[in-house]
DNA sequence: GCAAAAGTGTTCCAGATACACCCATGT
DNA sequence: ACATGGGTGTATCTGGAACACTTTTGC
């Protein structure tokens, strides 16, 4: 059934760049596309919005749909329309930044995608389109709010240690941090609370568990 | 000549929210629509974006037709596209921030709308849509990166006195400013440069002029 | 000489950085 | 006992905030 207008519409998209923390390293899903054009490639999970669902619904649907995953957390990151970015049709794509704790969902490609996989978010594969771009900027975004944000917080399990937080801002920020200083910053932005609670495994001393606090902290 | 599509397109638009200074007021330009929806209200000035252009040249061709003006400063703000933000059809909106410098070019509305005015940034009449939304989002932009960031000389005439850029602040911030700190902050940016003339109206010291440094400043 | 606005410097506080030692556990 | 990683405190520096007096001009 067509749809006409009486003047060109473009088509409009959103596509996620949804982050984990995978063993301890920064990634981002991708989706091998199944279809031409860019056929092969790795591309950013996404799809068309439909007419009657907002944007910020139509992002988190798809990635639903493409991934399985629900992600936890999801924040409008810019706008990309150069109207030759994709060469089928004028497709402008609003691109949000989305994060996961690690282990929360299966990762299952549906039938649109051939397969879908983390990638190393410092090291990936060539990009379909301008997603190269878009991951860019949302590490951009993601780097800048971590040092005033609980943003970081939504890559973490519900329960985890304060040098385990660490090693996330290192993952993410690719450099590290001192441990006495970034204790006290963690403690003192107030976005955490001690569980009672201890990791003890390995042999050495036990880390206390910390979870988020209840009162979730506004990002922006 | 009507455009037809396998699946429903949503109409894509740009708005613009121009921040100005006159008289010392921060102010915003808006377009009285000369046609329903919201007939006889203020709105941002916009519309859509065609086929073939980028998103922001689309926003500076817009405001170019509907008001005369260019910009000399524009930055994408955030895209907005609740279903039922325009009650004719779906209608996604890529607002734009765009900085005037005071004087530079007459306001002039064309045959697509009854009337352009400029109004005080923080007293608005009632807006169409969710026009009020976006001005208060560019608003908030706008104030965050005044600390840290030379836009607000995109506000001022080529030349200006420290006390001038100032009453930018205080206007756009909304409260005073040490002017002892506020001097040492501007010129420990290093955003602008004396031009070695001073200004001498009115009964008393004259005061230095400045310009913007050639480099530009990133804003980002 | 006086009114009016421009220009300047110092003190203080808070947040960031740099840095080294003790603690709790498993083996 | 020792190896491993967790936990803590202090000195220093830097940037922001508070704050008052002198200078230059027009009248």
């Amino acid at each position: 059934m067509p749809y006409t207008y009486d003047h060109p519409h473009p088509a409009v998209t959103v596509d996620i760049v949804l982050f984990t923390l995978r063993g301890g390293h920064f990634e981002v899903l991708l989706i091998r596309r199944a279809q031409p054009p860019y056929e092969g490639l790795w591309a950013l999970p996404g799809g068309f919005v439909a007419i009657d669902e907002s944007l910020r619904r139509a992002a988190w649907r798809e990635l639903k749909e493409e991934t399985g995953v629900n992600a936890v957390y999801l924040e409008q990151l810019y706008t990309f329309g150069r109207p030759d970015r994709d060469p089928r049709e004028r497709v402008i794509s609003v691109a949000y930044l989305a994060l996961l704790p690690p282990g929360t969902a299966r990762v299952t490609a549906d039938s649109d995608a051939a397969e879908a996989d983390w990638w190393p978010a410092n090291d990936l594969p060539a990009l379909a389109f301008d997603h190269e771009r878009i991951v860019a900027k949302a590490i951009g975004r993601l780097r800048g709010r971590l040092g005033y944000s609980s943003m970081a917080l939504q890559l973490m399990p519900a329960e985890f240690t304060l040098p385990e937080l660490q090693a996330a801002y290192e993952a993410i920020l690719g450099e590290p941090q001192d441990r006495r200083n970034f204790r006290k910053k963690i403690l003192s932005l107030d976005i955490v609370e001690p569980t009672g609670q201890t990791s003890r495994r390995g042999a050495h001393r036990p880390a206390r568990l910390y979870r988020a606090c209840d009162r979730n902290v506004r990002y922006w």
